[in-house]
DNA sequence: GTGATATATGAATACGTGATCATATATTCA
DNA sequence: TGAATATATGATCACGTATTCATATATCAC
């Protein structure tokens, strides 16, 4: 657990980057991009493919991914192929799949599922 | 541990409410609100005092907070009393940290805070 | 009831940003 | 070298949204 109270208002930077964090990840594209990455590594234009957009599109958010520490990426050939930096993603997406589906409607830890 | 191959493609729905979810987080003035909630309960006024921001603008960022089932409120005399709507906040909030402060590196779980 | 206090809300505005299009860069192969 | 393929990037536009201002609603004290 860590300390919430050195999540004071003075640490007003820190409290950025965790929104600056949240932004990124509050894009459906961009959520979509790193689904797939959760699966296995990608190139570019298979993500492309998968969510039926263009590759400029994908390319972009994929900077965004990347300028974010979410994504990292490794050439090969002509191809660059995306992954997911590290597990880390996974257990800030399952936090937010907990809030979305519910499974704690207010307290207590009994999933109904 | 939840099933990523349940967050498959296919289950765009749930991909969008996940991105709402972070979309709501990925604003300093939100987190900021949720924070000053982190430590206890406050009125309107309250945390536009502490965060240097007009009563309208916090007023109108809370009505998200609620939407989003982050904050919920209670009435005290003239007052809305708003609060972290459960637990679940802090652990989204909490993993939002370790990455911001790279407390894993790379992988491994050996803290180094 | 009136006045004072606390919060909510609607309209307007300024700003950020996601997708598109065109084009540039990079890599492989002949 | 030149053609083909894969990705990156800059400009533009349309859209969403955070804040402000003015005002409405709600509650308490009298």
């Amino acid at each position: 657990m860590l300390d919430f109270n050195s999540l004071s208002l003075s640490d007003d930077k820190t409290l950025c980057e965790l929104a600056d964090l949240f932004r990124v990840l509050g894009d459906s594209t961009r959520i979509r991009i790193l689904c797939a990455l959760c699966e296995s590594e990608r190139g570019v234009s298979d993500i492309a493919e998968l969510l039926s957009m263009t590759q400029s599109a994908i390319s972009h958010q994929l900077r965004v991914l990347k300028q974010a520490r979410l994504v990292r990426v490794t050439r090969k050939g002509r191809a660059s192929i995306y992954a997911l930096d590290d597990d880390h993603v996974r257990t800030i997406f399952e936090q937010g799949f907990r809030h979305v589906r519910h499974i704690l409607p207010s307290e207590g830890e009994n999933g109904l599922a």
